[in-house]
DNA sequence: TGTACATCAGTGAACGCGCGTTCACTGATGTAC
DNA sequence: TGTACATCAGTGAACGCGCGTTCACTGATGTAC
């Protein structure tokens, strides 16, 4: 047998290895305390080799948000349709269940464009960009409500903002100083406010 | 006539200018993209001169927010009771107009305490610590409810995930893309949110 | 009131650290013949 | 299959920029007598 490796290979997997240190020390320290040096150090590669692969940190990101959305489709085929009608429990349970679990799945990514996008705004229209499939697809279900909003696109904002906030206070704040919550309790808060919020 | 000034009141008023601008230019850049040359600059000063007044950033940004609190603790007084019984659809409107105003007024240093928790979350902590008063206050609003929530911080912290997150979105990421929201129909979106959301 | 010295706010050039980025070099893989 | 050269991923020391922080100096206010 042989362990000889194509370059092709090699670069991959240097790539991917970045990739996954990045997310690493995104989590343990922020996107914004991230220095170049500590993604080679945790990948166990040599500083210069992170440009052989990436432009700078930005460029890393959005290739993360990539992958983190071509994961995400997959997952949407298993899942199949679900309910549309928001005026159901059910149906609102079941998006902020998966928005929790996809917030928990992908805390560095989420936490890397919010620190992103704070910083730099016009970076942070590029990602909002990338990940705004999302929004169309909760109009419609705006639609099926008994008297659906006015301004579709306000309450969409007010919804982001309420799971995106308390996602990120509970996932990654107070963990920090030991305050945790289930998941139960944390979509059972969620569903409630939104679920009678939205059908008044 | 004389313009001599004592000592005490020449390093006050460069202590003022040096906040005054601060704040101008944590609202036009943010506070993790401003230099300490920015702020002496925007105040017409030397840059040595900061140093004789705060040992760095962060102790400035604290005294924006000792200064912005004792301004609200002021006009706490003119405001004299509300109804404290947040079953009322007018107790939720009260607070929520309320910390649509605040934050408007002190948007610089909301947007700064913001980011610099994002980054430090040791500063974060003490930031946090500084501004929790309100966070009581709330609690007791809660209790009036026909049936109050299980854990009432859980609550908090998704009210304030929604009202800070809404309010950071159209008063600072949204204006920045030309897009804007009247302050009635903000205060009605979170108010109608709220009060369906909490008392089911 | 006047004089001499002390103190202090303010100044801005200079210093130095941290970190992103580069680049000459190495060793291994790919290609040409 | 073998040899010679080209290409390329990876390396890590060195470079250089940006910016926070310092400090010797100035001119004005405060104090002592």
């Amino acid at each position: 047998m042989t362990d000889t490796v194509s370059r092709r290979e090699r670069a991959a997997g240097t790539g991917a290895a970045l990739k996954q240190a990045a997310r690493e020390v995104f989590a343990e320290r922020g996107y914004l305390n991230t220095k170049i040096t500590d993604i080679t150090a945790a990948a166990g590669r040599a500083t210069g080799s992170f440009y052989n692969h990436f432009a700078g940190k930005e460029e890393l990101l959005e290739a993360l948000l990539k992958d983190m959305l071509a994961e995400a489709d997959e997952a949407i085929v298993d899942v199949g349709g679900h309910d549309a009608d928001f005026s159901k429990v059910s149906a609102i349970r079941w998006h902020v269940a998966a928005f929790w679990r996809f917030y928990q799945q992908h805390l560095p990514e989420m936490v890397a464009v919010k620190q992103a996008a704070m910083v730099d705004p016009e970076l942070g229209r590029r990602l909002q960009r990338i990940m705004a499939d999302d929004d169309s697809h909760m109009v419609d279900h705006l639609a099926h409500l008994p008297n659906p909003p006015a301004e579709p696109l306000v309450t969409i904002s007010a919804m982001n903002a309420l799971m995106e906030g308390f996602a990120y206070t509970w996932l990654v704040v107070n963990p920090a100083n030991g305050q945790t919550i289930s998941d139960e309790q944390a979509i059972d808060t969620l569903t409630g406010l939104l679920h009678h919020g939205l059908i008044g």
